[in-house]
Parts: structure tokens; C-alpha cells; sequence
DNA sequence: ATGGCGGATCTTATCCGA
């Protein structure tokens, strides 16, 4: 039996949380990682979510905004949090979980979304996003990164071309700048991690997993961007054998995420 | 014209996302 991963930003796990066991009935992920849960840890529907077969949780949240969570069926271990840029904001945590190959370290990250502005000299939050990516690179060529690694989550960056509805039109747009995705093509290239959603469906194909809420009709207008990403050290990418982007939960109940579910499968 | 929306909170205004 297959293992599944999924990664979702839920943008408000209170607000959604009916969406989200409406998506674990579905689909049965055995680990669901969430971003944008704007909530503190002890506000978090922990039992809602023990209840639907996800007791083993690992939770790092704040008032208001950002926040992550890691929720399995499967038993975790050595839940550990880090903060970045010295600020005690709630954008990762990470835990130990057995997919069926071995335990892996598995990483869910919030990565800061920059601002309007894509200059660091004038705006604060893309100078803090570009020193967050830098912090990252410099962590991951530590021993702790060499090998048994999958990291997911909100990375806010649409790296390739087809990952963004008009790759002409957003290039000076935050998301899809030259200097963030030569930051993340960087970063890809470090290790070397695989992206394995793009190492089962090819390039030449668009992929988007966020809609903005702007779009009058984001279905047929369909300016998306692929902000959400599921990775893995090249020893673990070999045992991903599938992965899929729920488009239709852009349009599931009344009031969706502007994200989707990534999910990929192991074994 | 993606940014004409939609979250949370310091709520009828402001900050945050991207």
C-alpha cells in the first residue's frame, strides 16, 4: 500500500477546517501538511483532526497570521521547529516519519511572499524573503540536509516558466522575479533535491497550485502560479512513483483557499 | 486588470497575503 504526502496552504485552518476533513475523507493522505493556519497552537482543530484518523500532530502557530502544521496518520517523531532572519515568526516545522522506506525528516516550510515591490533596497518584506532563501541555502549544505530529506510547502516562488500563467507578464512581478527563482533554481541545485512534482509531469505543461482571490473567474481566466512544492533528496525521489495537484479544490464550497492540495505518492 | 478579494484582529479600520 502506497504511502501519500500532501502539502496545502489553507489560508485560516479554523475558517476551513470542514474543507479539510472533507479533503481527508477524499483522499486519505496519510500526512497532510498545512500553511497559513492563523492560529495559535492551542486554538489549532486538534481534535476535529484526531478524530478523522490524523492523531499524531505537530503544530507550530501564532496569532493572526502565518503559521504551520504537520498532521499524520502515520507516527511522528522528533517534532522540532526553527526560526529565520531572527524573527520568532511561525514559518517551519519538521518531523520524523516513516513513508514505508525508512524514516525520513520531513520539513514544512512558509516561506516569507515579499511584498508588492521586488527591490530589496526600498521594500522591507522582499529583503527579508531574498535573506530567508539565503539562510535556507546555508542550512541545507549543513550534514543535516545530506540525505533521507523531503521538504514541502508555501515556498511563494514559481520557479519555471510553465509554472506561471504568462511568464513575459510576471517577470517583474514578486513570485516570478529573475532574482527568486535563480534563488531557488539555487537552492534546487544544492544538494541536488528533485522536485517531484515536476519529475512526473513535465515542464512543457502548465502547473499552477494558487488562483489570487482578485480574479473574477479564476477557472476560465486560469492566472495561476505554482507556489507550492514538494522536494526530496535524490535518495528518497526514487520511491515517489506519482503526484498530482488538486486543481478543483480552488472551487470547492463556498469559500475555498486561493491554494490547492499538492500531493505525491511513495512506493 | 491578477490585485475590483479575503483572511484575522487592535473590527466598521488596518495589517497581512501574492
Amino acid at each position: 500500500m502506497p504511502a501519500t504526502l500532501a502539502t496545502w496552504n489553507i489560508n485560516s485552518v479554523r475558517l476551513r477546517i470542514d474543507l479539510v476533513l472533507d479533503f481527508l475523507a477524499e483522499y486519505r493522505p496519510d500526512v497532510l501538511c498545512l500553511q497559513e493556519i492563523k492560529c495559535q497552537n492551542d486554538q489549532f482543530p486538534q481534535k476535529e483532526l484526531a478524530e478523522a484518523g490524523y492523531a499524531h500532530q505537530a503544530v507550530h502557530g501564532q496569532k493572526g497570521y502565518h503559521g504551520v502544521a504537520i498532521v499524520s496518520r502515520l507516527p511522528i517523531a522528533e517534532t522540532t521547529s526553527r526560526s529565520f532572519c531572527d524573527i520568532p515568526d511561525s514559518r517551519h516545522v519538521s518531523v520524523r516519519v516513516d513513508f514505508g522506506r525508512g524514516p525520513v525528516t520531513l520539513h514544512n516550510f512558509y516561506i516569507p511572499a515579499g511584498g508588492d515591490e521586488p527591490d530589496p533596497e526600498i521594500n522591507p518584506k522582499f529583503r527579508h524573503k531574498l535573506a530567508f532563501l539565503a539562510e535556507l541555502k546555508d542550512w541545507f549544505d549543513t550534514e543535516d540536509f545530506v540525505s533521507r530529506q523531503v521538504i514541502v510547502g508555501d515556498f511563494n516562488i514559481a520557479p519555471h516558466e510553465n509554472d506561471v500563467w504568462s511568464h513575459r507578464q510576471l517577470l517583474k512581478v514578486v513570485s516570478h522575479t529573475p532574482v527568486e527563482t535563480d534563488a531557488l533554481d539555487d537552492l534546487l541545485a544544492r544538494r541536488p533535491w528533485t522536485d517531484l512534482v515536476r519529475q512526473h509531469i513535465p515542464l512543457t505543461q502548465k502547473l499552477f497550485s494558487w488562483w489570487s482571490y482578485r480574479s473574477k473567474d479564476w477557472d476560465a481566466a486560469d492566472k495561476g502560479r505554482r507556489l507550492d512544492h514538494v522536494w526530496s533528496t535524490g535518495d528518497v525521489a526514487p520511491y515517489c512513483s506519482g503526484a498530482e495537484i488538486l486543481r478543483a479544490f480552488r472551487g470547492r464550497g463556498d469559500k475555498p483557499s486561493d491554494h490547492v492540495p499538492v500531493m505525491v505518492r511513495f512506493g
